[in-house]
DNA sequence: CGTATAATTAGACGAGCGTACAGTCAAACG
DNA sequence: CGTTTGACTGTACGCTCGTCTAATTATACG
């Protein structure tokens, strides 16, 4: 066809994936996101054409990637198990977009109509798979008949909030930067997010304290 | 002296407690607040030099109005009596100021500079008052003697924060409007307030269930 | 009355913003 | 080869923003 590609939608992205969390949606400069990506302001206009279709492909893009790993952890093993590698998946993935996502959280809660609107759009699709393999495991009597919301709301909390103290600690050093970077590392480690992962299962288990927990450590 | 005043920066701050919880810090526009104030933009200028120092005033005078009346509370009656009356007068002001309050809050996690500065700043003084009025009743043996900390993260936490809800509830119609207003004037009455008051004090109480609580009911 | 003075007005400045568009370049293809 | 085509550049438009200043108004005082 014409002249080579060089990816500039690719390097947009990642320069939105830097800044975003610093501004929020609002406080994006398709200027600076140009700068950062080191690429011709009129290439936004070309690839994205608005900047509210550049923060929509921006926030799905990091969706999507997280929801492949996540039917794929769901889908592997049988009870409980599944349930654990969805929760790992999640705990990483928080972990590792862990400001990206609580900057989205907080434009969420300003009222940032993006944020707020793949909010309502995807979150259903994402809890809907944890609910259900919450739902297998207490059918399979694994898991304690709590209110599916209820569990939701536990697991949820118990894995990413976490992260999410862990980012701002990192982030905008509210802390002293060697107890921040300590405590991020112990509670952000794979290790870590799995150790949650059984306390959050073994608080749903059936019988208390035994139960789902423990399999594989 | 000269021209009269009409009292232009009351009008601009009247503006801006009605605008702030909108927008926030950053999205105020002091184009707006003057139009809102039915005043001249010179005007803005001419009584607050900058929007920083305005928002400063802004977020001063909300927190100067809070502060005289807690102290007020905090001196009169003894024993536990004083820290109901305390934690009352903190219920009614998060109530008649709750979106703004709410705001300030998201602008301080969204690290906008003004929002934080000014909880760095104040906080302390605040949650000071209800510290002392905390460690008296443990002294005089009326309340459980908790971690100073705790007790305050719990008071605080059980009287305001449903009040945040409700203004959530009521400011974005998150829920339908008949619902959403039975809700918020279920729990933002000032007879729900007091009520919320003695269940936090009973939760602190020296001996469980009984204690601090249901003096004047 | 006339003047000093504080309050108020209208307008302009430069900077940053999102957006748009005409032109340039290099590879692909007939 | 020449033309087509898609990627890329430079620049400009119109807008809003915070800030500032010179001129105007209306009052109070000597």
């Amino acid at each position: 066809m014409a002249r080579p590609s060089r990816n500039v939608d690719v390097l947009l992205l990642k320069a939105g994936r830097e800044l975003f969390p610093q501004t929020g949606a609002a406080g994006l400069s398709v200027r600076k996101l140009a700068e950062r990506a080191g690429v011709n302001l009129g290439m936004f206009h070309y690839h994205f054409g608005t900047k509210d279709e550049f923060v929509r492909r921006l926030l799905q893009q990091l969706y999507d990637d997280m929801f492949a790993n996540l039917e794929l952890a769901a889908s592997g093993g049988p009870g409980v198990d599944a349930l654990r590698a969805a929760l790992c998946v999640l705990g990483r993935f928080a972990r590792d977009h862990a400001s990206l996502l609580r900057r989205l959280l907080i434009d969420a809660l300003a009222g940032e109509p993006q944020a707020a609107a793949f909010l309502r759009a995807n979150v259903h699709r994402h809890l809907g798979v944890i609910r259900r393999l919450i739902e297998d495991g207490q059918r399979e009597g694994l898991l304690r008949k709590t209110a599916p919301a209820q569990a939701l709301a536990f697991v949820a909390g118990s894995i990413a909030a976490p992260l999410f103290v862990a980012a701002s600690l990192r982030d905008r050093a509210l802390a002293k930067p060697g107890v921040a970077g300590r405590f991020a590392k112990e509670i952000a480690s794979d290790a870590a997010i799995a150790e949650r992962a059984d306390f959050a299962l073994a608080g749903l288990a059936a019988t208390p304290a035994r139960a789902a927990g423990r399999r594989n450590r």
